[in-house]
DNA sequence: GTAACTGCAAAATATTTGCATCCTT
DNA sequence: AAGGATGCAAATATTTTGCAGTTAC
């Protein structure tokens, strides 16, 4: 079924093409985030790099998706809950990112707790990334 | 007063070379975290890009430095504190990142919160990053 | 039909690798 | 003197931009 992919895209008031369909429908498949190398790898040949680059661009300004900061160097990207609209995310739940498998999770019913700040720091918003070893992979 | 880099140096086992006593002096002088560009900007043509490429990832490997996750592109590098053996980080502080002027900071006194997670799911480390805006560009 | 999306080419950037030379110990 | 560190050149990889052809609505 991609119709679920057809109706997030017209919700964000995108225009509905192959390669959003395609791109949007691996997000749906797959559990966890995804780095544009794995997409590019998933796509093969299908779609330009170039498209990619700009697909995933547009779904973050739209709220689809976000991204999710990491300590090395790949950007991942996960969808997001229905509460972010467009250029406003609000995405405070945890992420776990498994060592073993590379995958990572978006907890959602894990909040994130408030952080009490030094004085004069106001806070914008929390990005929580906790890394281990996910139930999959566990011994 | 350079001796602190030196004296970092050789508690890591590493010779002391121009290149390195000069990148590690910048991190003892500014508060926060640095990107690559950060540092090449700062050192000038001073140093080849190949060699401050090195100098990070040995720094890394040592424990003298970790990186900071981010959901943007650039990797940022902070000290690291004394309990950092090689190879094996502990970080478990908050960073903040200010969205107006761009510094990271290393929250030293604000811990982290133990994250419950589901079951199944084991935690080795745990990154919070906080962004909105710091004492100094407080309106 | 029109505006938006895509693919191709190419430019601009960023990162990695090999090797000869220089410096630290 | 020996091993590691640096600088240069060049190979790779990544990301951005411009433009012409194509597609969605």
């Amino acid at each position: 079924m991609q119709e679920a992919a057809i109706i997030t895209l017209k919700k964000h008031e995108l225009s509905v093409t192959d390669t959003r369909k395609k791109i949007l429908q691996f997000f749906l498949e797959s559990a966890g985030a995804l780095t544009h190398a794995d997409i590019e790898q998933q796509m093969g040949e299908a779609f330009d790099r170039v498209t990619i680059y700009r697909t995933l661009q547009t779904f973050v300004e739209k709220g689809i998706i976000h991204t999710i900061p990491s300590a090395d160097n790949a950007i991942r990207y996960a969808l997001c809950k229905d509460n972010c609209a467009a250029g406003h995310h609000h995405d405070d739940h945890v992420h776990f990112l498994c060592n073993d498998c590379g995958t990572t999770y978006c907890l959602d019913h894990v909040s994130v707790p408030k952080i009490k700040l030094p004085k004069g720091f106001t806070a914008n918003q929390t990005d929580l990334v906790v890394s281990g070893v996910c139930h999959k992979c566990e011994a």
